[in-house]
DNA sequence: GATCCACAGGAAATTAAGGGTC
DNA sequence: GACCCTTAATTTCCTGTGGATC
């Protein structure tokens, strides 16, 4: 049995292994940014103009996850906010929206009217997204005296989702035309390198005035980034020497991702300290990986809507009885079919969007989704689990409804004909 | 080279839901 | 309560795909 007044004790009475653990956070800004002063530098150099009351060129910023995109534009912000202030001129408004929450053309114009003006809100939904327009020019004139900066995070999103939002981009970035006091400066931020390419050419020639390139750290940037948080992050003496170039090399294989780096550092330190040891070892950093990787998935299939894991576990039957037969789109839909009937309260999908979740789930890494052709048998997904079946049992289980349904042995895998739009079709090998 | 299969996936249409105004 | 608006989810329709087979 488990002694936890013991576990408690031990735990007061070992080293402690951070010192600020905050520090390894990615929302903290640090003073310094390491390997960003390029990135700084231009960003600095369009805003500068804020300071002598004219409006900054709009700017796009590209980079994948973890390159310090959000981390250069805060930092950059408080900057510039400070020097306003000592040269008290009126300090800029800030408002910054992430697309992938706010992922409408009317939720973002509702937010920033809701951010400048909280007391007077735009209703979630039901005005005429022209009448919101409106609103907003007639808030910015009324709140903003000077520039007012809008940032939208992950824009991509924004676009790929509505084609709507194509307009509210253009008008967004003429706004200052019809505006009398404010001024309005859009900062578009994408993970996205070619995202550029999906933009309707009005909007690419309003919006991108200026662009910065934010490159991946490589393994001897991200040890930097490492050391100079760890410093203040945990006590002198709880890392070994190896651990921080580990943490570095592990992250720089995903494309240089800092937050990853900063996550694998604080998730080891966290397990180091649950085990009562006096430092962190390679092991720590490993099993953090593992950890990592377990929680995203975990977390992603809990989070699924039932449909979706209703599609995951017609793969997850076809896997666990298919005696060495491949697990195709046709084969997963008629499965699908037969869990559907047995899901209370469970609406039957078409094909088409089975389909479409599958790619989803392809997306997301749970399952490994490849088209082939087999010629005149046609063209597939050919589907497999990327996690054990045992890993997707536990994390399916907080559904109630699919709970007795773990061991169904789908009918259609016990015979060589498959059923699609009432024919019958001979099964791949 | 033409044909065929089993979808893949884009685009448009439809439906339902949530909220507003009058 | 009727009607309008936006949005999200889904369906329907359609064209495209790529390699085996004819």
């Amino acid at each position: 049995m488990f002694d936890i007044d013991n576990y408690f004790e031990n735990f007061v009475k070992t080293n402690k292994i951070f010192e600020e653990r905050n520090i390894l956070r990615p929302e903290f800004v640090p003073k310094i940014l390491p390997h960003r002063d390029n990135q700084i530098r231009k960003i600095a150099e369009i805003v500068a103009c804020t300071l002598k009351n004219s409006k900054p060129s709009n700017i796009f910023i590209f980079g994948k996850t973890g390159t310090g995109k959000t981390a250069v534009v805060n930092y950059v912000k408080g900057h510039l906010n400070i020097q306003c202030r000592n040269s008290e001129l009126p300090e800029p408004k800030w408002i910054s929206l992430n697309c992938q929450q706010v992922n409408s053309s009317y939720r973002v114009l509702a937010r920033i009217c809701n951010e400048l003006d909280p007391y007077n809100p735009v209703p979630i939904a039901g005005w005429p997204i022209d009448v919101v327009f409106d609103k907003l020019i007639e808030k910015l004139d009324t709140y903003v005296h000077g520039i007012c900066f809008i940032i939208l995070d992950e824009i991509d999103i924004l676009v790929k989702k509505m084609k709507k939002s194509h307009d509210i981009l253009y008008n967004l970035a003429r706004i200052n035309s019809r505006l009398k006091q404010a001024k309005v400066n859009i900062i578009g931020i994408s993970n996205v390198l070619n995202f550029k390419n999906s933009l309707d050419p009005r909007v690419l020639s309003s919006l991108g005035e200026e662009e910065i390139v934010f490159p991946a750290y490589n393994a001897q940037e991200l040890k930097e980034i490492l050391d100079q948080r760890a410093n203040f992050a945990f006590q002198r003496g709880a890392l070994a020497h190896d651990i921080i170039p580990l943490c570095a090399a592990l992250a720089a294989k995903e494309h240089g991702d800092a937050r990853k780096a900063l996550d694998l550092l604080r998730k080891a330190g966290e397990l180091a300290e649950r085990r009562q040891s006096p430092s962190i070892t390679s092991d720590f950093v490993y099993f953090a990986q593992n950890d990592i990787e377990k929680d995203k998935m975990k977390e992603y299939c809990e989070s699924l809507p039932l449909q979706s894991k209703a599609i995951l576990l017609s793969i997850y039957a076809m896997q666990k009885n298919r005696a060495g037969n491949a697990i195709i789109t046709g084969d997963v839909y008629s499965c699908y079919l037969e869990l559907q009937k047995q899901i209370p309260g469970l609406n039957k999908l078409s094909q088409r969007r089975v389909s479409e979740i599958i790619r989803e789930l392809d997306l997301s890494g749970i399952v490994n989704a490849q088209i082939k052709s087999n010629g005149r048998y046609g063209r597939t997904k050919f589907i497999n689990l990327n996690i054990p079946l045992e890993d997707l049992n536990k994390y399916l289980l907080n559904e109630n409804r699919l709970n007795d349904l773990f061991d169904y042995r789908p009918k259609c895998i016990g015979s060589n004909i498959t059923c699609f739009k009432g024919q019958k079709y001979v099964k791949l090998g």
